[in-house]
DNA sequence: AATCGATGGTTACTTTTGCAACTAATTTCG
DNA sequence: CGAAATTAGTTGCAAAAGTAACCATCGATT
């Protein structure tokens, strides 16, 4: 007798459904006002929450292959929302930080974003904090951290 | 003052990051023995679930663009592991079904992919049951059902 | 200091994806 | 019945993504 195996109830599938459908909802909030990729989003996002840093490091942080940052930072810099510099320790390193209007795009964006994971949240009700919780073991699980 | 944004703390974040980890990690399950796509086994799983169908319903069933599905399938196919056959009471449709090898190998992966969701499970001990449960919630209120 | 391996970052090439336009068959409705 | 609107599925084209090769610089070792 052969074991059933039902897509819809099949965890790996069912995680990466909803997760590219919850990031694409939320893309079209920074899509709206701002034509923003995710990739683009993400960088904005770790820029505007660590400062300074150089791509390597954003692709740490931000989980991108380092092609993948590279081509997002030169689409902010053609949008003139951040600049590079060179680093004076290492001249390999470049040096990225938001423009004046980098940032404020990045301001102007956060409160939504919150304002969608709030809504996010609150739709959950009951199921929310252990959703969180799940989520901790998870990435902790995969290292992710 | 400016609320603060932590990337690695945002929830449409997380849920795409674990959403690709875990399902490239799957992948490397059955692309380890056979060589297949992500879409690919999706089509192979939804007519291993439920035998013969369009291609309109397998789209609608593990949620894949049309263009994908049928890519898909004639890779499949190109691979002798499905057939089509026009359908009687409607000559645009095709019905897809797995042919024997193709239904050998769906009976193959099943197996490992069960092991590796359980042991997915296992590994979140007391988290499993309410991550199960804050997925339905979240599939409900996406209505992805 | 000269060489060798590693590192930050870009780019060429290929594969994957999505959108829009298309074909062919079907339904709807005047 | 016959024209118009829909639907199943494919394909051409352009955008997005990954891989590998590459350049420049750095650090260590000799």
């Amino acid at each position: 007798m052969m074991t059933k195996l039902a897509l819809e109830h099949f965890l790996p599938y069912r995680l990466a459904r909803i997760g590219t459908v919850v990031s694409q909802e939320f893309r079209e909030i920074y899509g709206r006002d701002y034509d923003l990729t995710i990739p683009e989003w993400r960088v904005l996002a770790t820029l505007g929450q660590f400062g300074e840093m150089g791509a390597k490091a954003i692709g740490r942080h931000s989980f991108m292959h380092k092609t993948k940052v590279s081509r997002a930072v030169r689409a902010l810099e053609e949008r003139r929302w951040l600049k590079r510099r060179e680093s004076l320790e290492d001249r390999r390193e470049e040096v990225l930080a938001l423009t004046p209007q980098g940032l404020t795009a990045y301001e102007n964006i956060v409160p939504s974003a919150l304002a969608y994971e709030e809504k996010l949240l609150c739709s959950l009700g009951i199921h929310a904090q252990a959703l969180l919780d799940a989520l901790d073991a998870l990435e902790r699980v995969k290292k992710m951290n």
